[in-house]
DNA sequence: GTTACTGCAAAGATTTTGCACCTAT
DNA sequence: ATAGGTGCAAAATCTTTGCAGTAAC
């Protein structure tokens, strides 16, 4: 079993919950890709692979994971809600393209940074941040 | 009339459009709240004031709202897309308070630079960016 | 007389929830 | 036994759309 898994299953084991075959298949779904994954994706990725897990249950083991800290709810301005896998994942800002659709992920330490600044001089205590930057990736805007 | 209702009335002439009461009604709606609008917070303060405008004319004017530049439409990780009107409002960023619902604003131009910069890595077009910070204001982080 | 606009209610889409049944301790 | 988990279908929420009637040019 995957590390992430098995830290997943820790977490779940020290809240006094079960760690059934469900919630594994879709924490190493979760864990198994390295793209943004949605519910849906999640869903249909479990299914082809023979996994019959209910859509209610990929999304309340897709808010465990996120509460578990071990994976991400970013929203990149679609209707639907992303999640990313954070292990050997550093913090990072996300390029999203409005054609076609490509997210590409960017770090800027010294954003972060000012950030940091900004929330200080509004007394702010931050838990989180979510920056996208929307336009048009290489591909396409040599299209 | 507002200058930005007369700007958007512009807007919506040149379009070969019509310039109706509902579509005035809503735009003075807009540009007369500072605050971050959603189409229910519209429909209702519009009712409130007598003006009958269905919600499907809400969604839609604020659709053209957009189009026409004069409002832009954000995101702050709610389930509903919000709006604010953008005259007189240097661009910006947002603070959320995940307890109180409150957003705050706040400007950091070197965090628009190294955005930039940032793209030209990537060879990324960039149209616009949202940057949310999530976490406590000061009053909520006091008790 | 077209073309465009509105309102309504229905449809869509994503996510959550109530409930009956099942499973692990 | 008891607490927790799953699946299903229904509900909830926000937003869009089809259509019939109305108004503007």
């Amino acid at each position: 079993m995957k590390t992430e898994t098995l830290q997943f299953k820790s977490y779940i084991e020290e809240k006094g919950l079960l760690f059934t075959p469900e919630r594994q298949s879709v924490a190493e779904e979760v864990f198994s890709s390295h793209d943004h994954l949605d519910a849906e994706k999640v869903l249909k990725s479990l299914r082809v692979r023979g996994s019959k897990v209910s859509r209610a249950t990929v999304y309340r083991t897709l808010d465990l994971l996120v509460e578990s800290g071990l994976v991400e709810k970013i929203d990149l301005g679609e209707d639907r809600a992303a999640y990313e896998h954070i292990a050997g994942h550093p913090h990072h800002d996300h390029l999203v393209c409005l054609r076609c659709g490509k997210v590409q992920e960017f770090e800027e330490p010294l954003i972060e940074q000012l950030q940091e600044w900004a929330c200080e001089k509004a007394s702010f205590k931050a838990t989180g941040h979510s920056l996208n930057i929307y336009g048009y990736c290489e591909n396409c805007t040599a299209k």
